[in-house]
DNA sequence: CGAGTTTGACCTGCGC
DNA sequence: GCGCAGGTCAAACTCG
């Protein structure tokens, strides 16, 4: 299994317990993690998704104390704050400034991305609003998640933890297989799903379930703050 | 030989 | 109830 870093393009963090996009989500990353790269060293990254109509979002965005337009919109092509909140595709958000912990958001992976394929009419929309519904009605008790997208030429990304693969699924309508790992550390339950995206193999989805009991393997000699890895580990 | 991977079988939830 | 698809299991296999 090789691992390797590779610059982050979008993160989407869900909610699995109230599955409607509720608040942002920050999210901060120790030091000693070789992701995410894209330039933010030890910064935090604060990082924003929706998959639920946009409008939503931008309001919740709005009155988030320290969240700028430019943050907002800086992964999403130049889009108008108008065009995202007329069009239901929701945004995915990356910025690189400090900030608070607030993981949580929501959804299913399956669903992020694909409401978010090539334009975001209603016809899509009705299709995600099915979607959610149907999430909705199957509700569990599940670990929280989060996601993320990153291009990468490798699948499995070095995140400072250790895993080991336990199955492997080819997926509908898709080229390339989804590949599923669960955290080796003992009494440690987190899995995380590696799939490549269909409309773009050059990226890749990485899905997070649970909640780490332990540190990263490889922060022994790593010389950060307790605290910045609380931030990490809280989620 | 132990740890990790592969892969077919099995389980479960959901739609029809 | 049946079939489909996603998720997990576990035996066999590979590798260091």
């Amino acid at each position: 299994m090789s691992t390797t870093s590779h610059p982050i393009v979008h993160h989407s963090l869900f909610d699995e317990q109230d599955q409607i996009p509720t608040q942002m989500g920050f999210f901060s990353f120790p030091t000693n993690l070789t992701f995410p790269p894209l330039g933010c060293h030890q910064s935090s990254l604060k990082a924003f998704s929706s998959i639920a109509p946009s409008s939503l979002a931008i309001s919740q965005l709005d009155s988030a104390s320290n969240l700028t337009a430019e943050t907002l919109f800086s992964t999403t092509a130049q889009k108008s704050r108008e065009d995202l909140t007329s069009s239901f595709g929701g945004g995915q958000f990356l910025s690189l400034h400090r900030s608070s912990v607030n993981p949580w958001a929501l959804g299913e992976v399956a669903e992020c991305f694909s409401s978010k394929r090539s334009g975001f009419d209603d016809h899509h929309f009705r299709i995600s609003a099915m979607k959610m519904k149907k999430i909705k009605a199957r509700r569990k008790v599940r670990e929280p998640r989060f996601c993320f997208k990153t291009m990468s030429d490798v699948d499995v990304l070095d995140d400072g933890y250790k895993w080991r693969k336990y199955g492997q699924k080819v997926v509908k309508n898709t080229q390339h297989p989804r590949s599923y790992y669960r955290c080796t550390q003992d009494n440690c339950r987190v899995k995380k799903r590696v799939e490549r995206l269909a409309e773009d193999p050059r990226m890749v989805i990485t899905t997070y379930e649970g909640r780490h009991v332990h540190s990263p393997s490889n922060d022994l000699e790593d010389s950060q703050t307790p605290s910045q890895l609380d931030s990490f580990l809280l989620w």
